[in-house]
This record gives structure tokens, sequence and C-alpha cells, in this order.
DNA sequence: GCCAACGTTGGC
DNA sequence: GCCAACGTTGGC
């Protein structure tokens, strides 16, 4: 089993969003980057985890946790004119782009916030942390998916 | 294949 | 809103 973690901007998708769905399947769409991209096609397996983290707003912060329940498949979105990530490139024949699903596990009582991350030594290579880094989805290390499970039991 | 211009991400 | 750090694009 691997962890992950999935960026979303909560103006746009929140932890919130997700738990009005009521424990539903959501589909990880509308990732164009080749990086991510290959993280979800290729190497995320169902019954993984991953962190759930909120960017670009007032707090950036892990809120909790998914369970990804369907592996890499084509983002249709990508297949939609009408789509904000409607790529021509990307067909039904030859997809370019892949998402995931997910369901939501967890939401923490207590977000951990990336202020308090920076401040964690066991946290410094955290690839969330890596200077210059805008992946949208990334691996997480065990060790570092576990020290920040019990941040956020605290 | 190089690289300048441009667009995007995301913390601050 | 600023800007650093990338990724992508396209002319050559």
């Amino acid at each position: 089993m691997r962890y992950w973690l999935f960026k979303s901007e909560p103006a746009a998708f929140s932890i919130g969003d997700l738990a009005r769905r009521n424990n539903r399947t959501e589909h990880w769409d509308g990732v164009r980057n080749f990086q991510a991209r290959n993280f979800m096609r290729d190497e995320m397996r169902a019954g993984d985890l991953g962190f759930l983290y909120h960017s670009s707003c007032a707090e950036p912060a892990i809120v909790g946790i998914v369970k990804i329940v369907r592996p890499g498949y084509p983002d249709f979105t990508a297949f939609d004119p009408l789509d904000a990530h409607y790529d021509p490139k990307s067909t039904p024949q030859r997809p370019l782009w892949y998402m995931v699903d997910v369901r939501l596990e967890r939401e923490f009582r207590q977000p951990v916030t990336l202020r308090a991350l920076k401040t964690h030594p066991a946290l410094s290579r955290m690839r969330l942390l890596a200077r210059g880094n805008r992946l949208s989805v990334m691996p997480v290390e065990r060790r570092e998916w576990d020290y920040i499970l019990k941040l956020a039991r605290r």
C-alpha cells in the first residue's frame, strides 16, 4: 500500500464539498501535469490512502484523508469541449490524461497546517515542502504519513 | 535540440 | 497582487 497527497483549492473544491457527498465516490479529474498523471495512471492502487491538502487559501493545510477506490483510468473531462480542462490532444481512442476515484475516509478535527509541517525536522524532506514543488498529486513516504497522523491526532 | 517567451502554481 | 520556480510552446 502506498500513500499520496492530493492538492485542491478549497475555493474550487474542498473537503467540505467531499463530506457533503455522503461518502460517495468522487472523480479526481482535471489533473493536467504529466508527472502527476503518471502517479495516477501507473502507481496508484485501489486501497491506497491520500492526504487531502488545501492550497491557495488563507491557511494551507492537510485537512483529511481520502481512499483511492478506483485506480487510474482516462479522464473524460478532457474530451469535453465545454469543460474547463478540455484538451483536444486527448481522445477516447488515445487518452492523454487520467484520473482516479476517491472517497472521503476521514476529516481531521484539527488540520495540519503547512506552517506546522515546516517546523518538524522529521518532515524536512517531504516532497510537499520541496522548493519549487508544484505537483498537484505526489507520493508521501510511509514514515512521513505516520508522523503526520500523529500530529493530526493531537 | 536549443532556448526565449509565455503561462501556471501557490506561498506570502 | 507579487514573484519565484517551473512546465510548455514554438521559432530557428
